[in-house]
Parts: structure tokens; C-alpha cells; sequence
DNA sequence: TAGTATTTTTAGATTTATCTAAAAATTAAA
DNA sequence: TTTAATTTTTAGATAAATCTAAAAATACTA
């Protein structure tokens, strides 16, 4: 059995090397997880020990494949939680991270799978994010930041890359929500905002607004 | 913010005192607990500092209103998942036990309040015990054993005093649930078994059995 | 009421997860 | 290719929750 704080090092680890991929270094560890890089080099050990993470001194960590299907396992649970909360509990999409950072850590597959069943085996979460399936499989969309997009160029808001409540409130208000279709007016060159028409609406955000709002083309 | 181990000393002390009533003692707490009586006199020191719990050395411990009123939110907080486990999620009566253990420790209030309208604000749980509402009154109803019956009495099976899966497991199979009605035909006086009538067919159950099923008169 | 049994508390350790400060290894710069 | 800067690991401490063994207080009994 895995304590929360072994559940949330792998899921620091699983975000930070990008889904699985890189190495992943003891200071980002440390940064994510808001703890001090010695408590990150005894726990990693740990995780070592329990044969969650590739670990050799000084090289930095990886996932094994146990350890990657219990992050996939911990965010499949996230995502649905946030579903189950935005759709079935009324709860805006800025609200419901920090509870789903709780109900992550319930230990129960058959929970899970019947959770998954109620709410009709959602493929993404209120924030456009992926959840997946019961084998830990992704069906993978391809979405493209606003701030890669030309003039001309259309596509539908599918995701964010960015979940402080600020920003999707900002968003919320602006009607910049998922599933709203876009097209993109003009990118000024001075700042990189980008000018956006929106049901007949013309809406500027800035660049960095832009880099993180997902379309799928 | 307390731990989930200092909830569950709260929550037990509350169960041992029968419902916030009479002083509770330190050996039965560590049974509760599943620790050690040395364990326990650490841990109401740590309670009683926190202002949740009246302690004097060697004459147990009884819930201040702090502590009580904790109790009464994780309690609610329990039965209201189970009630969700249940109702939306399709568990049986004898499997919701131990998930809604880790489940009456996720902290919002936000969460709860929409949970329970979400269900419909119940007033009992899936085993018949009372869901305290939102201020931690509970809707008491006065429910008798059927070891307290005697031949000719009828009622409705309203609640269950053993919440162990094999005795829900065994009244599931035996068709005595929730709402059904029922009638004593006979009290064994040998050994104190019942026979009831429910549904025009005779059941006999014993005394035990008979101690651990509610029925409102 | 004195003596015994039971209950509760204290004393001292252990495990987990964390920290600070210092040492060691790696990486970057001169 | 030395030297300096950065990163990582080790050493030693601390706080939380637990334990065993022993001491102290209370309750029971003859
Ligand atoms: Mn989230
Ligand atoms: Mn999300
Ligand atoms: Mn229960
Ligand atoms: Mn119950």
C-alpha cells in the first residue's frame, strides 16, 4: 500500500517528464512537490526500493512500468473526481482541483470503475485533459496552443494548459470555455496578442493567454 | 486542520460514548482504534489540547461541543457516501462499509452540502442510521430490537445493528432488508430464536440475529 | 481496610516524512 | 583543464503516531 505523499511524488514524477518520457531531476521534484531536494533524495529511494522509479545517484529518475500505470491509476481517478463534481455536483471547472487532489488518493478499482460507468466513461476532464481508460490508455487528441495558430486559422477551445482558478475564471468570463469555436483574426506582432472572432464577437487575449488555451483544428 | 487519525479517535470516542453521551474509557478506545491503551493516552493529551475532547487523567474522556459537533460532520460525511455508493453507484449494503471510511475524511463543506442535495438530503444510510443534516441534528426515530418483541407485535425493518458483511450479506440472502414488513409469530424461550412472518412465509432467525435487526413499531 | 487485580500513564524506542547544514559529485565557465 | 557554480546526496535533528515495558493510580475483594 502507498501513502499519499508516495502517490503524489509519482504523480510529480509522471507530470514533470512529460507523460513518462525524460528524466526527471531531484530540484523539480523538490519545486513540485514544495519540499526540500534532501526530503526529495530520501523518498526517491524509497520509491527506488519499492521498484516505482528507475533511480541512479546523481542521474535523475524514470518511471518504471509499475510506477507509471499507478500515476495513470491516480490520474485517471483525478480527472474523473473533476467530471463527477463539474457535471453531477454543479461545481465550476476552477473549483474542483483541490478536492480532486483528496479523492485521488481513494483506494477502491471497483469505485473507480463504477464511477467511470455513472458518468458515462468521459473521455476528458472539465479542463479538456485526457482521462484514461481502464488499461491507463490515452486516446490521444491533437491540440494546438492559440499562440501557434495564424491568421485565418479556425479550430474548437478542447483544453487548457493552465488550471489556476484566476486563469479559468478569466476564461469563464470571457466565454472562452470549451467547445466554443474560434477563428483568428490577426496576431500582432508587437506583443503577440492574438485578435480572436468568436460567435460574430471579436475577443484580443494576450500572447501568454494564448500559449495557454488548446485547439483542436 | 486535523489528521485522519485524530478524526478517527474523535469519531470513535463519539461511537463509544453513544453518541456523545458518557464518558469514554482508554482502554476501550484502544481497541476501537486497533492500538495500544499507551498509544491512546498520547493521542487525548494532543485532542484535549486542540479543545476537542475533556480529559482528566485516569477518568476517561468525554467531547466537548468543538469535538462533538467534529463527530456528528463525519459521521454525516460517512453515511451520505454511502448513500451515494448505494443508490448511484449500484454497491450492495455489505460493500460500502470501508470505502466511506476513506471518504468521510475529504474536507469541504462545499462538497457535502452538494452531495447531500444531490441525493435528495437523506435521512438515513443504506444500514438505516440517521444522517445528521447540516446543523448535526439527527431526526430520531425510535427504533426497538426484535429480541424486544413479542409474539403478535409487527413493524418495518427500519435499521441494523451489526454492520459486518457476512450478518448483511446473510439478511440480504434471507430477504430481510430495509422496508420490509414484519410480524413475531413466536418466541423461542429455549434459546430466544423468533419466528417471523414477512411476505406470508415463516423465517426463524436467532437471538443474536434478532438483537442486531431494527424494527419501527 | 489491607492486599490484589486492573487500568492508565510514563519512559524510552521506532518509523515516516520532513528539515538545515555540510560534503560530494556534476556541470559550466574561465 | 583548472576553477567556480550548481546540483545532489549525506549527516544529524525534529515532529507525528505508534510500540513495549515498567511505574503509578484506581478499582475490586476478601
Ligand atoms: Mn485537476
Ligand atoms: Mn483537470
Ligand atoms: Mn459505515
Ligand atoms: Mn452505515
Amino acid at each position: 500500500m502507498n501513502s499519499f505523499t508516495e502517490e503524489n511524488y509519482i504523480k510529480s514524477i509522471y507530470h514533470l517528464s512529460k507523460d513518462g518520457n525524460q528524466a526527471v531531476n531531484t530540484n523539480s521534484i523538490a519545486e513540485q512537490t514544495s519540499t526540500k531536494a534532501s526530503s526529495v533524495t530520501d523518498m526517491i529511494k524509497k520509491l527506488a526500493e519499492k521498484g516505482l522509479i528507475n533511480y541512479v545517484k546523481y542521474q535523475g529518475v524514470t518511471l518504471t512500468p509499475k510506477g507509471y500505470s499507478l500515476a495513470v491509476g491516480i490520474i485517471r481517478k483525478h480527472r474523473l473526481w473533476e467530471v463527477f463534481l463539474v457535471e453531477k455536483l454543479q461545481f465550476k471547472w476552477d473549483e474542483v482541483h483541490d478536492i480532486a487532489e483528496q479523492l485521488e488518493h481513494i483506494k477502491s478499482d471497483t469505485l473507480v470503475d463504477r464511477l467511470a460507468d455513472f458518468l458515462g466513461n468521459p473521455k476528458a476532464d472539465p479542463h479538456g485533459d485526457l482521462i484514461p481508460d481502464k488499461e491507463g490508455k490515452f486516446q490521444s487528441k491533437d491540440l494546438i496552443r492559440i499562440s501557434k495558430m495564424e491568421a485565418g486559422d479556425t479550430g474548437i477551445i478542447s483544453g487548457v494548459n493552465e488550471h489556476s482558478p484566476k486563469f479559468l475564471q478569466y476564461l469563464e468570463k470571457s466565454g472562452l470555455v470549451l467547445g466554443k469555436k474560434i477563428a483568428v483574426i490577426e496576431v500582432i506582432e508587437f506583443d503577440g496578442s492574438v485578435i480572436l472572432l468568436m460567435e460574430n464577437k471579436e475577443i484580443t487575449i494576450s500572447r501568454e493567454a494564448a500559449k495557454n488555451i488548446l485547439i483542436l483544428a
